[in-house]
DNA sequence: TTATCTAGTCACTATTGGATACCAAAGCCG
DNA sequence: CGGCTTTGGTATCCAATAGTGACTAGATAA
C-alpha cells in the first residue's frame, strides 16, 4: 500500500508542498516567468523581502533546476534571473490554487468570521 | 497597479498559498476527503504528526470552512472530521500539484545533485 | 566620496513544531 | 475504593528554524 505511505515524510509530493508553501518561492518563480528579472528588480518587486532571503531562495529555486541564473560582467556586475522549462510547468500546476484562492477568499474569510462569531458566543 | 501589488503581504493567493505550504493542512485535507475520520484515526493515518499539530490544524480548517468537525456523545467521546464543499473545491486544486510533483519529482533531484556537482567541483 | 549591484555574514527576534504532562468522563479490574 | 484505560483534546516548556536589519565587500562611474 503505497498510497497509505504518501502520508510518510519522503512523499515527493510533501517535499514539493514544502516548496510551494514557502513564503517567496512561488512569488519569484510567477514574477520570472512572466519575463527575465534582476535580482534587485525582484527586490523592489516584492517589498517586505530582505537580500538574505531573495539570495536564498533564489539559490534552491536554481538549484532545483526552476531558474536559471546568468550573471553578465557589467559595470556593476548584473545577474538576470529567467525561468526554465521545468519551472514553467510548476508555476503552470500552482495556477489553479492561485485561481481557486481568488474566487474562494471572500468565503474563507466569511466562514472565518462565523466561526469566531460563534467561539465568542459560547464563551460568554 | 493591482498586479504589482499582488506581491505584497495581503494578497489573497498568499494567503491560502500558506495555508497550503503547512506541513500538514493538505495532508489532512487530502485524507479528509476521501472519508471522514476520527481524531485518533488521523492521527495514525499521517503518522509523525504530535497531538498538538493535529488538533491545531484541524481547528484551523474548521474555522476557513474547509472541514466539519461533528463531536458525539458516546462513552468517551468521539470527534468525527468531514470534507466540505469549499474544501472539496480546494483538495481538487491542489491535485495539479500533487501529479506535477510525481511527475517532476526525479527530475528535481536531478537538477540538484548536477547543481551540488558543479559547486563542488568549483571549490575544488 | 558616494552610489549602484549582488551578494555574504552577524546578531537578534519571531514563529514553528515536538515532547510532556494534564484534564474530563466512563468503564472495568481487583 | 483506587488505579488504569480510551478518546480528544489543552497548556506549557523548549529547541530548531525562519526571517529581519545592519554591516561588509569589490568594482567602477559620476
Amino acid at each position: 500500500m503505497k498510497a497509505a505511505n504518501a502520508y510518510s515524510a519522503d512523499c515527493p509530493t510533501r517535499q514539493i508542498l514544502d516548496r510551494v508553501g514557502d513564503k517567496w518561492a512561488v512569488l519569484i518563480l510567477l514574477l520570472v516567468r512572466d519575463k527575465p528579472m534582476r535580482f534587485n528588480a525582484l527586490r523592489r518587486a516584492i517589498e517586505g523581502i530582505s537580500q538574505k532571503m531573495l539570495s536564498q531562495v533564489l539559490k534552491s529555486l536554481e538549484r532545483d533546476g526552476l531558474i536559471r541564473r546568468r550573471a553578465i560582467a557589467t559595470v556593476p556586475v548584473t545577474v538576470e534571473y529567467s525561468i526554465m522549462p521545468l519551472g514553467a510547468t510548476l508555476a503552470g500546476a500552482v495556477d489553479p490554487l492561485r485561481d481557486w484562492a481568488e474566487r474562494n477568499l471572500k468565503e474563507v474569510l466569511a466562514a472565518q468570521r462565523r466561526y469566531d462569531a460563534q467561539r465568542k458566543a459560547l464563551a460568554a
